[in-house]
DNA sequence: GTCTATAGTTCGATAGAC
DNA sequence: GTCTATCGAACTATAGAC
């Protein structure tokens, strides 16, 4: 409604620059580390210039999300594609998780509700895209005793890898080697060893 | 080495309610906005005084995380010593990931020393209480053909509670019945239904 | 597209009066 | 124990020159 006349274009490669400035900040000091002064410093450009592409601060950080965002479904895509996507899918939740940059989000998201709005919308719709690729194939396998849903694995997926690699950050160790063993052999009884 | 001469004494009731601002101001706004002069205000005293009281800021934070550490570790004391422990731990812990503090804290600890040190510690003496107090209980339980080691388990706990509090509060909700029924089950087959 | 300059805020921390 | 007053620093965002 109100937007000042002048935003720098989407495809700019300062823009980008400013983007991985972001989130080398965000990852090295936290999100209240993210200045307008500090991306501009980190890029090697003045304060202004940054407004001159984000009107505002939640902006920048809008922007980081929705790049992470869709680099984020591409890769999960390919994932879920392939061979052994259980598999697959494990190691690219650990990895999300492992960069730490989804910690800064969500807490961020606790406080800025714009922010908050984007991830779940990111969040629920990775998962649906999990549960569309992968939910026969659970169903397919016998996975014991256990109340076991298609869902209740995906979310068991996503929980694990997080907390594996917040307690890592801490140096923390006990229960997480077992608890991965327990995730994997999961993986394996729905995946198979080495099918196709 | 060159602290301040004065600091105010730790049974001060007034200490106790900046405390108590503090924390409501992270829930309600995250930690970037816990500033002397905001917790002041909310306390209904000058900024000076905070600084009376915690020459810095992350003293302030560290005074806020080694209280609740106290609260909860007499909390867990009590849960695992019930007839039902592991029950009763996932409440527990479904309720300390609740508040929202917790991620706040995380997140802080991502960049903050001092604090990443405390969290750890009290993370690390709470998994071990827990399985000093129950991991004979787990080994005497027939848990079927699952690699699940008593540790496990209590990572397990610890992760879901965590992963339903934070996507509970974006909203989604893909998955959490599902996986609730299962840990629940689990539990049940440790603590019995109804014994004692 | 990038800069200089600046107005208007807010913050941490301290000195010192009461 | 609590306050007033204050220094020095950092921040957002904008206007406008180049």
């Amino acid at each position: 409604m109100s937007k000042p006349r002048r935003v720098g274009n989407e495809t700019s490669a300062t823009r980008a620059r400013l983007l991985d400035a972001t989130e080398q900040v965000m990852l090295a000091e936290g999100y209240a580390a993210v200045t307008s002064r500090r991306v501009a410093k980190e890029t090697g450009v003045t304060p202004a210039l940054v407004h001159y592409y984000f009107s505002t601060i939640d902006d920048l950080f809008l922007a980081v999300i929705r790049r992470r965002g869709e680099q984020s479904a591409k890769r999960q895509e390919r994932a879920l594609s392939g061979p052994q996507p259980f598999h697959a899918l494990w190691e690219l939740s650990k990895e999300r998780a492992g960069t730490g940059l989804l910690m800064e989000f969500v807490a961020l998201a606790n406080h800025r509700k714009v922010i908050a709005a984007e991830i779940a919308e990111q969040a629920a719709d990775s998962r649906k895209a999990q549960l569309d690729t992968l939910g026969d194939l659970i169903e397919r396998t016998d996975l014991g005793p256990d109340d076991l849903s298609p869902e209740a694995i995906l979310v068991l997926i996503a929980s694990v890898s997080r907390t594996i690699a917040l307690e890592e950050s801490l140096g923390m160790d006990v229960g997480l080697a077992q608890t991965t063993a327990f995730i994997e052999g999961l993986l394996t009884r729905i995946d198979g060893t080495d099918e196709r």
